[in-house]
DNA sequence: TTGTATGCGTTATCAT
DNA sequence: ATGATAACGCATACAA
């Protein structure tokens, strides 16, 4: 008659070697000061009765979960979905579990989610990406609560973070249209100012167009509303498609768009498809991001790579880094992009006036 | 000189309140029984010095953690990640953590993964889609951990599951083909054997040729062992083309190819766009899920949808439903697929004899 | 209706 | 080197 059908305790393991419960624990947790002859009965009783540590009531005691918060917008996405990857990676390595919590780029619920996260749930948290949202950041700060950004820098918050230089990044690809001959260089983008990263992207647009003696002409900017409506949270591509189509019927075009995110890109082509514009003999296209699919839509999609799986890996090391006390180096880690050129960029073409 | 500088505990709350202890975890827990003016002095505390419950010792203590394991081989497929929206969806809604690990098919990955999960920490485990693993499957049931399976039907594994019909699925891919004139219809595919999955579709192709008195030719049949090397896990898209590539410099070509994932398919895509195939005049294609990117790519593509999100949510609710040991009506699923015809069929070509 | 006391499975302190 | 025991924060059986 065993007491319930329960896992064994390392009471039971301790009855049954016939030694103390701290003898056990101290099996358990490798103490050198244990015997050989203890240690073997120990193991023995422990691989007989199938004993595995609670790791609930280790994070009782110790305070520590070995868990990390990860906080993304949209798993579903593709360059979220490669950060994953390179943060599970890691995790999993240094032993601690990943606990992932969409947001949908809902503010209220990323909050929500937090709050249930830093209940004494995770030792740390990494906010991957997505709208900012101040105040919340500001309340874990306040708690001590270790977290490190990805991808992600947050005006006036000192916090650890691993970013690229994204003014940099979008400089370099106005620089390489111009030097095809493009002088109509258009923009896609999320209205700016609800990110720091759409800002500062929309900054190096602006500074690659100056720096080659040209001008915003806002015109060929587009920045809608409409991609912050909650109700199409997770539908870049097709917005950017009905918004583009309508563009392209409708408006003066330039010789080339360069685009926030490939997804951004990928509605484009399909709206220039369908518009019977020629990628790139009319129009040269630029995304962001390098997702997996790049290479097999049609024109092949130039872009600005990140390094994503990279970054997931960085900002976790940074995390546990951190949450072990260990010493940072860099608490602020830029990693370097490149602009990948595949088939839909080319020269500009001859404009006949 | 307050005791360190952690959360207050609800003994914290009892003495703020001038209350028992268990006082106040009846009024956190919404017993009946208190009265008013407790209840009002208790919620004045809680808010007071900032409570909130500690979710460990709760589980400790109550042995239910509320947590949701989720097994997936990889969260950056589109079809696996829209999958995991469903479940979190629900899993929030009815008050659930969910827990996710990537095994990358990679099945003593698996193994580990879900050990570490049961050891106390899951209330139940969903395994969404991945190759078979039969022993450690049947070692869960014999814990008698709550299970359910999402796009895997296990051969002689009598569980909960959520499929959908592969053999008819596939079978009417067949059949439209044939009635746009198909006679010489490929199949690309994983080897089948290592999942019921994979083999119930090979069925379906099979049956639906047969159905209308065509043979399987294996010169059409396309299934490399190459697809199962690790080190090109996550990688079909490329696999595929490369395979694909070779196959249509050398071999005869069919009219059409049946693939059994969309990834499949854009990797075909991209061969055939290579090689100078037209798309959908010279050859059809049909994927399998009907991820995102269908509309995307060119031409966009004709495939067979299975209801992702629909999965994870029935799976999720299943699964809840059997650890809150309320009524099950079905314990296994079989959700509907739809052919969704795009550009990337079209009639079988003339052929010049 | 409220209070007291015990135990969930650990770790860690202090004896021995 | 090993054993006895308190404590982590909570839920609950039982007493009051």
């Amino acid at each position: 008659m065993d007491k319930k059908n329960r896992n064994p305790s390392i009471k039971d393991i301790a009855r049954d070697a016939g030694v103390a419960i701290s003898t056990v624990s101290f099996v358990i947790n490798n103490r050198d000061f244990v015997s050989d002859s203890t240690k073997k009965k120990v193991l023995k009783a422990i691989d007989k009765l199938g004993y595995s540590p609670n790791i609930i009531a280790q994070s009782l005691r110790t305070r520590k979960t070995k868990t990390i918060g990860v906080i993304v917008y949209d798993i579903s996405n593709p360059f979220v979905a490669q950060i994953v990857r390179g943060i599970e990676e890691i995790a999993k390595q240094r032993g601690y579990l990943v606990q992932l919590g969409c947001t949908f780029n809902d503010l209220a619920m990323e909050e929500r989610q937090i709050n249930v996260l830093i209940n004494q749930f995770v030792d740390g948290l990494l906010i991957v990406s997505g709208r900012d949202n101040d105040k919340i950041y500001r309340k874990i700060l306040k708690k001590n609560i270790p977290m490190v950004f990805v991808d992600k820098e947050v005006d006036g918050l000192a916090n650890a973070s691993v970013v690229i230089d994204n003014v940099e990044a979008v400089k370099n690809a106005v620089d390489y249209l111009f030097s095809l001959g493009h002088r109509k260089i258009g923009y896609i983008s999320y209205p700016v100012s609800k990110q720091t990263t759409v800002k500062r992207r929309y900054e190096g647009y602006c500074k690659g167009l100056k720096n080659n003696g040209l001008k915003v002409n806002p015109e060929y900017v587009v920045m809608d509303e409409i991609y912050f409506n909650q109700e199409l949270e997770g539908k870049d591509m097709e917005i950017t498609f009905e918004i583009m189509n309508k563009f392209l019927m409708t408006k003066k075009v330039p010789t080339a768009f360069i685009t926030i995110s490939d997804l951004f890109a990928y509605g484009l082509l399909k709206a220039l498809r369908i518009n019977n514009f020629r990628v790139p003999e009319d129009i040269s296209v630029i995304g962001f991001d390098n997702i997996i699919f790049d290479n097999y839509v049609y024109p092949s999609l130039t872009t600005i790579k990140q390094p994503k799986k990279l970054m997931g890996i960085t900002g976790i090391n940074l995390l546990i880094d951190i949450i072990e006390g260990n010493k940072i180096e860099n608490s602020t880690v830029i990693l370097d992009t490149e602009l990948i050129i595949r088939e839909s960029t080319g020269p500009a073409p001859n404009e006949i006036t």
